[in-house]
DNA sequence: CCTACCTATGCAACTGGTTGCAGTGCACCT
DNA sequence: AGGTGCACTGCAACCAGTTGCATAGGTAGG
């Protein structure tokens, strides 16, 4: 279960409260990893009773409290220990592709809508990876470490969105000329 | 919730018990919808309770009775409702850029083996999409409808593994380098 | 002024997915 | 003779993830 381990992390980069990770996750670990608020205010608490996280609680004017979470020893220990075992493989489960097999069985055309819709959504996605690349990362190749793993994740993000949106193009070019 | 459609639309092309269904589902539509048998089970029965399916028991010789269900009409409309609403993005969760985005705090060399070890079976899933796609689509450019749209959806796989395959590569690639 | 959204935490109920087990009979290997 | 593995279905318990709601003050906009 990596959902543990990927707020570990986060908060090893920066201490933060529950609501601040579930902004985080919004707009960067959860790319590849989701999480809802929700989620994350559980695990935090059960990590919390584990002695993985410690939290201090600020009192705020104007807005409400908030318990601030920071990465305990034994989380740090738990973080290498799970780096040490075997990943399982990535999970994608993509309904769009659903309907791709399954279109004959309705209308085509509005599954070709649908294509249209996706292919437009992961091409902003991918424009905003570049926009953090372009930002964050302007000179790769004087990377090194921690800065060096984040890069390469999104390098992972900007590749799986290119291939996803030329992959739409192919779609869509192919189901208009089965349409003529 | 697509695993109903995703079995219906497995179901339409050819009719099939539970079990028949699962040992599909691990090798082609479960490449991008993966499902246990126990799902299936469940998801099977809640249809035939629900009329999108029917089945008839068959005895078998040398092994177990199985039924096979086949698509009745509710679920044959259902398909079509279905595939007209929109589809929400596809979904991934991939432990490995998470642990990669955390490999300073532990091991980078395990990471970087981790790394080389999913290269690999993508690698290996990769030989089998362009396996099926020679032995199945030779020509591609004369497909329409069905097949067309299956053809596609095989072409989403290898396009994805392809750049899986090669962010692998860029990792390895970096890890090396920076460890020098 | 009213609505709507933001920060912030959390409960409760639910759905979807996983894991472990159990039974049965045949086939194959050692 | 004994073990493993396949074909086939299913129960039970569990874990992970989703959705809806509650609370509560602050800010921004119509």
């Amino acid at each position: 279960m990596a959902l543990e381990h990927a707020i570990l992390i986060s908060l090893t980069e920066r201490a933060g409260s529950g609501y601040e990770l579930a902004r985080r996750f919004d707009r960067s670990i959860g790319y590849f990893w989701p999480a809802t608020h929700q989620q994350i205010y559980r695990v935090l608490r059960r990590m919390d009773e584990a002695g993985w996280v410690t939290h201090t609680e600020i009192a705020q004017e104007g807005r409400p409290d908030k318990k601030v979470y920071r990465v305990a020893a034994p989380g740090r220990a738990e973080i290498s220990r799970w780096l040490a075992e075997p990943a399982d493989p990535a999970v994608l489960r993509d309904g769009l592709s659903v309907k791709l097999r399954g279109a004959s069985l309705g209308d085509v055309g509005l599954v070709l809508k649908e294509m249209e819709r996706h292919r437009a959504e992961h091409a902003t996605r991918l424009e905003v990876y570049r926009g953090i690349q372009r930002r964050d990362f302007p000179k790769p190749n004087t990377l090194r470490g921690r800065e060096l793993h984040q890069y390469l994740v999104l390098r992972g993000g900007i590749r799986a969105e290119e291939s996803f949106v030329t992959w739409c193009d192919e779609v869509i070019d192919a189901l208009r000329k089965d349409n003529r």
